[in-house]
DNA sequence: TGAATAGTGTCTCTTAGACAGTATCAC
DNA sequence: GTGATACTGTCTAAGAGACACTATTCA
């Protein structure tokens, strides 16, 4: 098939860094290229976007199709466009539209047609991996906006159940952070940030003192924030 | 002239929202189309992507060619990719990457090929201008970037000449946040943050007290940051 | 009963905000 | 001299960080 137009033409794709917690530690979904330029090569989740989709659905559904996940399983925010001429080894000129895809710890990945193996990586260890493409540097710009968005935003609870514990919470922070957090200041800090989170009035009895249970609040934005060292 | 492609089509435009004070206000840059869609209509200057150009490059181009504005006069920023199908009502597909252009008071612009005006709008006016396409949503998105932009990061700068006073500087936090600033408290929090603003040893005078003259420091981000209230 | 986990309060220091008067210069 | 502009410091309040012990549960 040959697709014309008036225009110059670009190819479009939709490129995710799904980031999700496995115990404790940060992890990004890549998977194994199969089809195509860069077999063999590790790269993040994503393709082609169809005419007829919008940028935010060809996100969505190639976390479906290379993943196995589904769309209510996680957050999905636009990171930025990556376009570079020469970004892509195929003749076409390939436009990448970066997605940030957050969800509480994300079951084993099914490969999909352009994959033949699909995993979690420790992001450190991912970082090492010569990813396809341009693909490290979306996955450093993706750790670094999810990194900000914690400051700013109420967006850590995108990496949890629907219900959490505040030590949960703060694993969060710790794992994206890559730093320990003072239980009590954490605490009083996101008690203090007005419809960060609501208690739901449960307990959750786990090895210890039973955990007070929460779930995310109304608020998206925090004023003020909760900021690194 | 007809392209054509092995994948699904795509015709990529650089939007930009150029920003600068003119007068103490914050003013956007638009342009009245006099080609193609939307004849007649105002809209955030911008055009179509080369193929063999970066989408930089583009964003630089377009500023040249449609307001007259060189790449030395303006700092850019990948804002986001807006790319709904519908949002041009053209049949092919076009996805827009929107970028932000700050710089100092900036000449009057020359209106290039496709426009027939071209001119600097306080931003208020042009939200209330029924832009065409959906450059009114990526006018706001624009200015709440720039607005965050000036909390974490140094780029208040960008609106300054080379050299400039703290009550310059001020101005510009002023007019981008629509607020009035405290003069000492705000020197205080800008001499205090590294790197932010260096002494040239140099003093201006204008009516009354002489004013130090600084320069743009090494710092990009700022720690802790400078919030709104 | 021992190990693991979660809950809770205070003190200190830093930062943020409110606030007024003096010095310089152009006209 | 008058008006305009820029410079400077203190006090108070709020927030951030450091810090230890108790309560509950499971094994």
């Amino acid at each position: 098939m040959v697709f014309q137009s008036r225009f110059p033409v670009f190819a479009v794709t939709a490129d995710i860094v799904a980031l999700t917690l496995r115990q404790g530690r940060l992890c990004v979904l890549l998977i194994r290229r199969s089809s195509s330029v860069f077999t063999g090569r590790w790269a993040l989740p994503g393709g082609f976007v169809h005419v007829d989709e919008s940028l935010e659905e060809a996100a969505y559904r190639e976390l479906g199709e290379e993943a196995g996940l589904g769309a209510d399983a996680v957050r999905l925010e636009q990171l930025r466009a990556y376009g570079d001429p020469g970004r892509d080894p195929r003749p076409e000129r390939v436009v990448s539209i970066a997605w940030l895809a957050l969800g509480a710890d994300l079951p084993d990945p099914t490969p999909g047609t352009d994959a033949d193996l699909a995993e979690w990586v420790p992001v450190g260890d991912a970082l090492d991996r010569h990813l396809a493409f341009d693909h490290t540097q979306i996955l450093r710009d993706g750790l670094e906006r999810a990194r900000a968005k914690l400051e700013y935003t109420t967006i850590a609870t995108a990496f949890c159940e629907p219900t959490f514990t505040l030590p949960d919470l703060r694993r969060v922070y710790e794992a994206v952070w890559d730093t320990q957090l003072d239980p009590r200041n954490f605490q009083r800090k996101i008690l203090g940030a007005d419809g960060f989170v609501e208690e739901t009035g449960e307990v959750i009895r786990g090895r210890g003192n039973p955990a007070k249970v929460y779930r995310a609040g109304p608020a998206r934005t925090l004023h003020p924030p909760i900021l690194r060292r």
